[in-house]
DNA sequence: AATATGAACGCAAACGCTTGCGCAACAAGG
DNA sequence: CCTTGTTGCGCAAGCGTTTGCGTTCATATT
């Protein structure tokens, strides 16, 4: 029914073995039978089977791409760009979503991966256990987020430049009251938030802004979190005149949660975001602004790199892209006291 | 070094097929026996390769899913769910991005999933030619967008009923001039952008109004194009007072545009989308919601119910879901005839 | 003219699993 | 005690490729 390689080779009136190494491009065949087998190939539309030519050689021409989330934003543009690279390359994404904690478990014991994938990226932060499930794997690993881990190609951003630019406008702009939406430093091994918050509590340090611990939240990194850590700082006594949030996402979470309190943007309080969300320019935030596509597009290529040229290549290599704080409608100084 | 299915029968002491059948669960193993394989295979950590399985049994347990782009929100929620349910039933995922025309050639000319899949989900409107290379694969096929194409299952909403609600809304504010920003009905074979334009013409047809062609423009279902899209429309003589989005993407391009000439909304302008995206209800959008993750998930299960009893399964299958308008802060009656 | 050299191609053995079939062993039925 | 079934398991033949090695034959080398 379907056509294999042998079927070709008949057609072609030479054996198998030609065929494949034909077909690959292989040396060993002259160029008028390669011509003719492959002509002979298109006419029969035949297509080698993957399961077979990976079972014989080893190789699978197979990236596992793993995310937290697909339908988030940012991990649905690196995985974009990162899918665009791979099948430029001939190679087919597999993909694992492990939103739940359910579906994380299952693809953690029983790694479906294995044998299946040359190489792994991760868009989650796996733990101890599950970054050395991942490297028993034995296969290149790579990750655009968080921080270094051993086995892992990362290519990230510079967390605290970016939110010392952020903090750092807020302050300049006049605020001294600066809250800060943040994401759960769970039992994830993120570093980003922590980064970030680090980086938040320097700058208000350096501007001599004593610390207010009232005036973090978390946001959960989500849009619902984050309009619920908005509440919870409106509540507090004495409300922040301007907040940086650690994702877009949970700026525009925040800014919700303003505008159902009635509250002005920037004029009663300012909001300054992190990612350039593909939206951000729509609601007119303040942004700290990542390559978030090309982080992907990196990543994936330097997975491919690490398979043409096994060996020599360094395990582990950081790649840092630039960050830019892009100034919209979010932000302005604060109000002079008045009524509240 | 990595263990095999013989290196399994060994320790148990058992053959290779005994702990194929064992570890699948097939009939024909002692309890006993089974249970022993069990732990031997866990503990040597065994995962059965998957080429191999599957070139030996035809089947892949892997689905092919086709979007056009991932990072879009729609795709990447239909892809989320549409996930969930595959990997729950112990399906792999394989993502083909086709956004560029280039991919999409590539993927339907060398046609990679072929002898891969056990079945495709495609997010993305194959045409005549595409949709017969579909078809070739002889595998169950399926779509969450657009209509019935044979040989798909297809699951959707009912953009007639949807766009009505839309138009009607802002008919029944009072507005006669209203423009629709549409989706290129270019050489794709989607009917969405056409079914809802037809349900927009009829609506004003209903309503006595007359039709004004200039008051269509094409936003491409981006935000981008929607901007352009609402440009174009604030260029004509009499601009609408109103605009039915196609999408919610272009609906917040619309709003970008709008804000970018000072006109606010819904006091200039209403606006009305469609999708019920995340981050509508940030923006405060008025729009028609649509389950789109249910949508995917829904698809998904359809997938799999033809893969465990084929057969006597009907090939096409019609399931449309709810629709419902939800009203939010970018409409409202039109202004008293002002000064622009 | 005899030999060495390579290029082009075929043979056959993997690769790691699934599955139809056969064969014990044991239970039940006459 | 001899059939006739069952049940539990092993044998071996694939599944469709890839690849090391061998063979053939034309060309270059002495």
């Amino acid at each position: 029914m379907t056509v294999s390689i042998t079927d070709v080779a008949r057609a072609a009136g030479v054996s198998a073995s030609t065929v494949s190494r034909a077909l690959r491009g292989r040396p060993g065949v002259s160029e008028e039978v390669r011509a003719q087998i492959t002509a002979v190939a298109a006419q029969l539309g035949y297509t080698a089977s993957r399961s077979a030519s990976s079972l014989a050689s080893g190789r699978t021409f197979t990236i596992g791409v793993v995310v937290p989330y697909v339908g988030r934003w940012f991990f649905g543009t690196v995985l974009d760009a990162a899918e665009q690279v791979f099948s430029a390359a001939g190679y087919d994404v597999l993909l694992y979503n492990l939103g739940s904690p359910e579906a994380r478990k299952r693809f953690f014991t029983k790694l479906p991966v294995r044998k299946r994938v040359d190489a792994v990226l991760s868009l989650l932060i796996p733990d101890e256990e599950e970054s050395a499930a991942l490297r028993s794997l034995g296969v290149p690993l790579a990750t655009t987020v968080g921080g270094a881990r051993p086995g892992f190609t990362v290519v990230g951003i510079d967390d605290r430049a970016g939110t010392e630019s952020a903090v750092r406008h807020l302050v300049n702009l006049g605020h001294r009251r600066i809250g800060m939406i943040s994401g759960a430093s769970g039992p994830l091994h993120w570093t980003t938030p922590i980064e970030r918050r680090n980086a938040y509590l320097d700058v208000l340090a350096d501007a001599g802004i004593e610390h207010d611990p009232a005036l973090e939240a978390d946001g959960d990194y989500t849009v619902e979190g984050g309009e619920r850590a908005m509440t919870e700082l409106l509540a507090v006594s004495r409300p922040p005149t301007a907040v940086y949030a650690q994702s877009d996402e949970m700026a525009m979470g925040a800014l919700r949660a303003l505008r159902r309190h009635r509250l002005r943007v920037p004029d009663h309080v300012s909001v300054v975001g992190f990612d350039d969300h593909e939206l951000a320019d729509v609601v007119g935030l303040t942004t700290v602004a990542q390559p978030v596509a090309d982080q992907g597009a990196e990543a994936a290529r330097l997975l491919l790199r690490q398979l043409d040229e096994p060996g020599a290549e360094p395990p582990t290599e950081q790649v840092q892209m630039p960050i830019r704080l892009v100034l919209r409608e979010t932000t302005a100084p604060p109000r002079p006291r008045g009524p509240q």
